[in-house]
RNA sequence: GUGGAUGUAGCUUAGUUGGUAGAGCGCCAGAUUGUGGCUCUGGAGGUCGAGGGUUCAAUUCCCUCCAUUCACCCCA
């Protein structure tokens, strides 16, 4: 027996539907946004997320699935759903089609680390890119199409936290008065943030370190050392997201794990799944599309993970059941009627109703217990008695009762049964 | 990478102060004539996570490993 890898997830037969309905309310939710989706490769070439997402990351220096091919190329499976798409927006001259470019994705994520409770290291993520337009709009729209997807699944247990990191000259400015605050304490300091001091200050703020975390309440807020054109933008977003009535927490602390983040930050956090409750982030990456190659483009979006979204919806009791079932089943009631019922499931699939024959060679009672597990609202039964009159008997399995119709009217019949007439 | 918890049938689990295991659900089959849902009866299915040690004897005690799980770092 091998069994699966650490981290991974088999999706079942009797679990699929719940995937389906929100892929579904995702695709739904994209068309009224007019997004279009993307698809790009599960793996590229490593070099384009040392750059994109940033050489010093977590993710980068010890989450990837790093390996180098037959042909000694170094190549990464994709640990986040931007990247690829920036490289494609600029390998296709997608630049060149009217702006802003509005897309979105499903797509797998993989991580190496240490599995918990709403962590995977294959995951997948429904993401919105949206690209070319700087205004604060965008930004706004962004949360608000993330919104909207919640709200159609009716999730209502969700906090949205905002913050905005700034651009690279507040950015200096603000590292500056973090580090001045901080130095006097350096030496309290986790081991981690005494690196993270030197290398990229505003992350200490993300410390979960008991010492760390009480230092950093009162440590200077990135939001009192925006530029004016950054604190501008940031409390334009605020003005949409009010204008659209979304409640919203702003979080001095939000500091994403990708380096391409400017201005606005964003994530939208459950406490019903555990420690690990962002089910979705996002925000503005400026740089990104420069970074990796192309032109100046701006840029906002978000990633979203599906089993997180799950985990959350049947927490919360929302996540509904099942309710796909074959519409009829059709009893083999005597060997010899077989092929009867055969090209009696094909006719009637061929009419748009789905069925099921029986293929295990089951009695007629055993049959029917099938028919009735499967949910299937109607049966029809073909025997002996049915192929010497011509006829296919039609079972009600909510109703219970039963008729006898002839057999060239049998499709027609159940159809009017099932849908009232009107074709599906 | 670090720390804690847990590993008995497909699932949820009981149990033995050490004498090689039961239950519920599920699955399959029956309860006279060609008919489901309720009920009853029967059946299949477990090398008690793996390896080693102690012992006349280990699922039970000890060790190691593996897996799962929760938390940390980090992240969706």
């Amino acid at each position: 027996m091998i069994n699966k890898q650490k981290g991974t997830l088999d999706v079942l037969p009797n679990d699929s539907w719940k995937w389906h309905k929100v892929e579904t309310a995702a695709r739904e939710t994209a068309r009224l946004y007019s997004l279009k989706e993307i698809r790009t490769p599960t793996f590229e070439a490593t070099e384009l997320f040392l750059r994109g997402v940033g050489g010093t990351t977590d993710i980068v220096t010890k989450e990837m699935y790093t390996f180098t091919d037959k042909g000694g190329r170094s190549i990464t499976l994709k640990p986040e759903g931007t990247a690829g798409v920036a490289r494609a927006y600029i390998e296709a001259g997608l630049s060149n089609e009217p702006q802003p470019v509005k897309m979105y994705y499903f797509t797998p994520v993989f991580r190496y680390e240490r599995p918990q409770a709403g962590r995977l290291r294959e995951h997948h993520q429904f993401g919105v890119e949206l690209y070319g337009a700087q205004a604060a709009s965008m930004d706004a729209e962004a949360i608000l199409i993330a919104k909207s997807f919640f709200d159609s699944l009716g999730i209502k247990d969700l906090t949205l936290n905002i913050n905005s990191i700034g651009c690279e000259t507040c950015r200096a400015g603000y590292n500056k008065a973090l580090k001045d605050y901080i130095k006097p304490n350096l030496d309290s300091m986790c081991d981690t943030c005494k690196v993270r001091f030197d290398k990229n200050p505003l992350r200490i703020l993300d410390c979960k370190e008991e010492g760390c975390k009480t230092l950093n309440k009162n440590a200077p807020s990135v939001i009192d050392h925006l530029c004016p054109d950054c604190a501008a933008h940031f409390s334009k977003l605020q003005g949409y997201l009010k204008a659209y009535g979304i409640e919203y927490v702003i979080n001095p602390l939000i500091v994403r794990g990708l380096d391409y983040y400017n201005r606005t930050v964003f994530e939208f956090v459950s406490n019903s799944i555990g420690a690990q409750g962002t089910v979705c982030a996002g925000g503005r990456y400026d740089r990104l599309v420069s970074d990796v190659g192309g032109g100046a483009t701006p840029a906002v979006g978000f990633g979203l993970g599906l089993e997180r979204l799950i985990n959350v919806m049947t927490a919360l009791g929302l996540m509904g059941e099942d309710i796909s079932a074959p519409d009829v089943y059709i009893v083999t009631a005597d060997a010899a009627a077989e092929t009867a019922c055969l090209i009696l499931g094909k006719e009637l699939r061929e009419s748009g109703i789905s069925c099921e024959c029986d293929h295990m060679g089951r009695s007629i009672k055993a049959q029917l217990k099938y028919a009735d597990k499967l949910k299937c609202r109607m049966s029809c039964i073909i025997g002996g008695d049915e192929l010497s009159n011509n006829t296919v008997t039609v079972k009600d399995m909510g109703a219970g009762g039963q008729e006898s119709v002839k057999r060239d009217r049998a499709a027609a019949f159940i159809k009017t049964r099932l849908y009232g007439g009107v074709k599906k």
